[in-house]
RNA sequence: GCCUCCAUCGUCUAGCGGCCUAGGACGUCACCCUUUCAAGGUGAAGGUCGCGGGUUCGAAUCCCGCUGGAGGUACCA
């Protein structure tokens, strides 16, 4: 049993180079349930020190996506809160890093670096030319007196800050889901000075993050599994700087569906937002999410947010990788999706209908009474929203009379066919009370016994007839909710084809 | 290549030395229900616990090796 000592601070800390993909929801998902369960604070900051990969509007959408499954933050940059700003370009501005890069250069800890990346990836050539496996960039100035490498940028000349790794000896970390009660260990010799301060001032990750983490107090570091092959140099980076490191948790990748390679934003279409924009509910996405590393025990799936939050536990979290599931994603919103109420379920379609022109926006009593009618006809066949309009636009709109081939069932042709829809338009007419299921059924049921033709063959000329497809709602309900005129109408069209 | 991590049905997972002739879910298939499609019900197929060695009275569970997979190897995060 893992002892987590409260209060507890995490954080999610994406950078704003595009949407938010699934895998970073889930990834701000587990930091929010173990702040939530363990009791403590759950923040969030924009890491945006990427100059270059920076694309406006990205830091908002990523927390609509966020907010869209209900993660809700108790510091971050939109609240703000005492350890603020939580944006790192911001603190860079304010000049939060640069003293510690400072400190570590008055240290001998780290210094100043006037080798240029294109003199890097022409050493790194040569080396390689030489037969060396591996190439370890330790920079010339890393022996220099400070005075030096000082003399020397006064004069102008570019310099990064890179961090003065140790030639000898092993860095160790625990983390709390991966490498065992050992936790995990690297040789010095593998690691290589990395950058802290590129040469435009601005921090780089490793740099930033790790300041920000110490000054903002977190105490846990949940992180996608990536960051492991990194955590040395941060482990390093602590002790450099004199402060206690944070716990660490990796969390296991998730895997594209194929099991090649993580999920990814451009290969896969997983964005957070195109979920809701197909029709998936916040709390079915939620439980999923829940379950791509974390499991609670051999029969439990469908959990409310509460019961996830009370079960949560690190322990509980794998250490090997989830796989990207859409067949189970779709089974779930299937689950949430007919847990709803028929008013929830009439509420959470009409957008989709709206889109699709079939009702107006904003939507007026009279089609939202409709919409109210019609969503009993097929919620319980709806596995994504998105759905909605296709199964229903035949209520909306007028249908363009089916194909003979369509309309003609089984073991029958088409004279048979315009015979019975003849015999079925004038059994139908009628049919005073138009509110009754019973009443039509009953009607067509005894018309299957005089026409010899089976429930089968006849309600599926009817369904084809009104509906101009094959798979519908129930066919009495559907025929109520068209009414009378209109069924009648389309009948008649339908014989016309024949 | 090198370094690190990971390894149970097609997929996700339960399992933390005897309860396992390995349990659940998704998917698949069959049947029932039935006016189509769903939903629901019942059932089936599907795993020599990646392979090979140990340790132990006993291993899916511990150890070692191998193999496979993933991640990392940027003045990106």
């Amino acid at each position: 049993m893992i002892e987590i000592s409260s209060p507890v601070r995490v954080r999610f800390a994406p950078s704003p180079t595009g949407f938010l993909h699934i895998g970073g929801v889930r990834t701000a998902l587990f930091n929010w349930l173990f702040a939530r369960h363990y009791g403590g604070q759950f923040l969030l900051r924009i890491e945006d020190t990427d100059e270059k990969r920076f694309i406006p509007g990205a830091a908002d959408d990523l927390m609509t996506s966020m907010r869209w499954v209900g993660i809700d933050w108790d510091e971050g940059p939109d609240i703000g809160g005492p350890y603020g700003p939580y944006v790192q370009s911001v603190r860079s501005e304010q000049g939060v890093y640069m003293p510690f890069a400072q400190q570590l250069l008055e240290a001998g800890l780290a210094y100043m670096s006037f080798t240029t990346e294109e003199e890097l990836v022409q050493m790194k050539a040569e080396a390689e030319a030489r037969g060396i496996k591996a190439f370890r960039f330790r920079g010339p100035e890393r022996d220099w007196p400070l005075a030096k490498q000082q003399e020397v940028a006064a004069t102008g000349k570019a310099y990064t800050i890179r961090l003065k790794v140790p030639a000898e000896g092993s860095t160790h970390f625990n983390d709390l889901v991966r490498g065992g009660d050992d936790g995990i260990r690297i040789n010095n010799s593998e690691l290589y000075d990395i950058v802290l301060i590129k040469k435009t001032g601005m921090p780089v990750y490793h740099m930033a993050h790790l300041v920000d983490d110490h000054l903002m107090k977190i105490t846990h570091v949940l992180r996608s599994d990536e960051w492991v092959a990194s955590t040395p140099y941060h482990v390093l980076l602590y002790q450099y700087l004199g402060w206690h490191a944070p716990t660490f948790a990796h969390l296991p990748p998730i895997l594209r569906q194929d099991g090649h390679g993580k999920l990814s934003k451009r290969k896969d279409d997983v964005s957070a937002n195109r979920f809701w924009e197909r029709g998936y509910l916040a709390d079915a996405m939620f439980n999923y999410l829940t379950l791509q590393g974390w499991s609670y025990d051999d029969h439990t799936e469908i959990m409310t947010r509460a019961e996830v939050v009370e079960r949560f536990t690190i322990d509980r979290v794998q250490s090997s990788p989830a796989r990207w599931n859409p067949a189970k994603l779709l089974d779930m919103n299937g689950i949430y999706i007919r847990a709803l109420s028929t008013e929830a379920t009439a509420d959470a379609i009409t957008p989709f209908l709206q889109r699709a022109n079939l009702v107006p926006t904003p939507i007026n009593p009279s089609h939202r009474q409709r919409i109210l009618e019609l969503t009993p006809l097929i919620h319980e066949r709806l596995k994504e929203l998105g759905e909605a309009p296709e199964l229903l636009d035949f209520f909306f709109v007028d249908i363009a009379p089916p194909s003979a081939e369509l309309l003609i069932p089984k073991k029958m042709d088409a004279a048979s066919t315009k015979a019975a829809l003849v015999e079925i338009h004038a059994s139908l007419s009628a049919v005073q009370e138009w509110q009754s299921a019973e009443a039509l059924e009953s009607s067509l049921r005894a018309l299957c016994e005089k026409l010899d033709l089976k429930p089968g063959q006849l309600f599926g000329a009817v369904r084809v007839a009104v509906s101009a497809r094959t798979v519908a709602p129930p066919l009495f309900e559907m025929l109520i909710a068209l009414g009378k005129s209109t069924t009648l109408n389309r009948i008649q069209s339908a014989i016309g084809v024949l």
